[in-house]
DNA sequence: GATGAATGAGTCTTCATTCAT
DNA sequence: CATGAATGAAGACTCATTCAT
């Protein structure tokens, strides 16, 4: 992976260009998604931006993998050595932190997965399912120890990635239903999560 | 809207039409899918579709009208004279089953959410809205008169669709993590999801 | 290579095209063409074209895969049981008659060759050679037999394909020197290349 | 054509970069050459290549002028002092080295005539054109006083370069036909044409 | 009802060339 | 001299839709 060096120019159009793609993928879905709308979007020229990254593609594949690499910082800071259940609490708490701070992200996420990962299968059989298998192997134990309720640890961390990633996915349903409250409802999502997630994991 | 007779041969024209384009749409999203697909897994002449399916976007009008009517079934059936964590417990099952039973029908639904909901932004903010208050006032009442724990109906009735369709939306992911288990996920995750609810939703 | 039924406007078509990108390739080598003049040669839209071929590069082939059937016949009906002497000097006439005749033809077969034969390098190392070897094997019977000079019999070959292909390949050039005459060079090619292989043929 | 004075670095850039568009003008033609490869292949910015030739097709004028002056060395040196089918065979042999030695400047060479010769017509019809009918004249002179056979003198210099060129030019085919043989084909095209063209040439 | 044929409007990508430093 | 950055023009190919039969 020898990265080429770059120039400042370049690192920040580079950027730039991220940034639109971002916006325009997350909205359109990778086929949906046209140069124009980035470049117009990016304040480029189509030809310039392809100076950049070759193919729709390589701006495609460049967002994700930068995406994976942040989207699974939360999960990696479940610390053993913490209180179960409020370990576990705050990695729902600052995964609804990121679905409310980066929803284009987990958008882009979203329409890569429901389309059958085409681009990244490899990382989610990779690298993803090493650290979740981690992860739950945790979880599995706290389990076992008795000190959370006993569960799948696996369908658990689906729970957190599912309630949490879907105030971001699903965004527009979620505001049509709760219409006409504004962004408030992400505060009422993280106090229902939170007390949600205690009863289900506290031991009885 | 005077809608036309049809004859039988057209009704099953347009459900052999309606199947391949459910087929390819919750594959390849709207923009992704293309005439020619669907009329190859229809089996059809690409001419000879858009007899029965004015456009594209019609055969997507199409279903998605046909898939909120059924889509919504298992919440409607949530009854006010029964067991109130039994009656939830019933929805998150049958919430489940039609992920496993109709996966494509979610994923063209997901697609549609995620991107905007461009064609049923109308559906949502109207019937479906109209339905969810109806239920989430339901439950209201069951958690204000302490028959299940306090919680915010609403944003429950969100954990249970994401907590279910994740399972159709996010298959690829979740199999890539669970590899190499077979559909036997769907068992494991149905009674992860009893537990979790039963103990969430119990009054301590 | 099962070949689709064609319908008779299809065959018309197909042919039309090749015609007209038989023109525009001849001149323009493959990379110099544009499907643009290759349309409006064939009077017809870029798109309707690819309707009945898929590519440019698909063109390309169809004209070579029915020139190489045909470019060889020259040489098949070179003859054993005839006069050694009189079979090549007749071999050199068709020759010199096909590249008089279809110019064209011989000048896009030169492009290919020049430029390495990227498309049909397999075919000539197949059943070109193939046809070649064994007519060299007669040509070499001859000369071992002493009913014609001793020479290299492949090595004979390639000079009359190069001496008469040269009349369709460096038309320009032949022609700018010979200036002003007309097609006349042709009847005087002929004239040389007759005296020109019998000498060289005839055994002292 | 007032033509400046050029530094040492300049020189040298300058034949470093014909260098490179030999190599990708003779093996692409003139439309499939890109600047990039050429640029790569000299290990030269695209820029910085454009300063010492104003077009890619500048390159292509410069590599043809220097082309023709050196292409028809062995012509000139044809000698009407010497013994006439000496001299000949002499030439053929001088001309079949070339295109050993030089075989990208006969190919660049042949892309261009064969597609019409747009940039060097002039020169084949001045330059090339005279010099050509000054040797003929020659030959036709030893033919008419029965010093080598009677012959038409223009298309004795045309079955040359046809038959030395070939070796060059249809390289691919030639080796092709003759594998699994090495460079040595070039051996026996040289004796194979030595003693062709002495039984062509001698009176009888 | 059904289909072969046709096309206008894109859509991604390439490329020779110019600009700015 | 040299190069990173930028682009207008073109080029191959796609696709939803319409036409004609």
């Amino acid at each position: 992976m020898a990265q080429q060096k770059r120039t400042r120019i370049q690192e920040k159009n580079r950027a730039t260009i991220l940034e639109a793609a971002l916006e325009v993928f997350s909205n359109q879905g990778f086929r949906g998604a046209t140069l124009d709308q980035i470049a117009t979007a990016a304040g480029m020229s189509k030809p310039n931006m392809l100076y950049y990254f070759r193919s729709k593609e390589a701006m495609h594949i460049a967002l994700l993998e930068r995406l994976l690499d942040t989207w699974l910082d939360p999960l990696r800071t479940l610390d053993a050595a913490g209180d179960p259940v409020e370990e576990i609490l705050g990695y729902v708490r600052r995964k609804l932190d990121m679905a409310r701070a980066y929803p284009r992200e987990s958008r882009l996420f979203a329409n890569e997965i429901v389309q059958g990962a085409p681009r990244i299968l490899t990382e989610i059989k990779g690298p993803l399912k090493a650290l979740v298998d981690d992860k739950a192997a945790l979880i599995a134990g706290w389990s076992a120890q008795g000190r959370i309720a006993a569960l799948d640890a696996h369908h658990l961390i689906f729970s957190i990635w599912a309630t949490t990633q879907h105030y971001a996915d699903f965004d527009v349903q979620v505001r049509g239903i709760l219409a006409p409250k504004g962004d408030a409802h992400f505060d009422d999502a993280a106090e229902f999560l939170a007390g949600f997630y205690r009863r289900a994991l506290t031991v009885g």
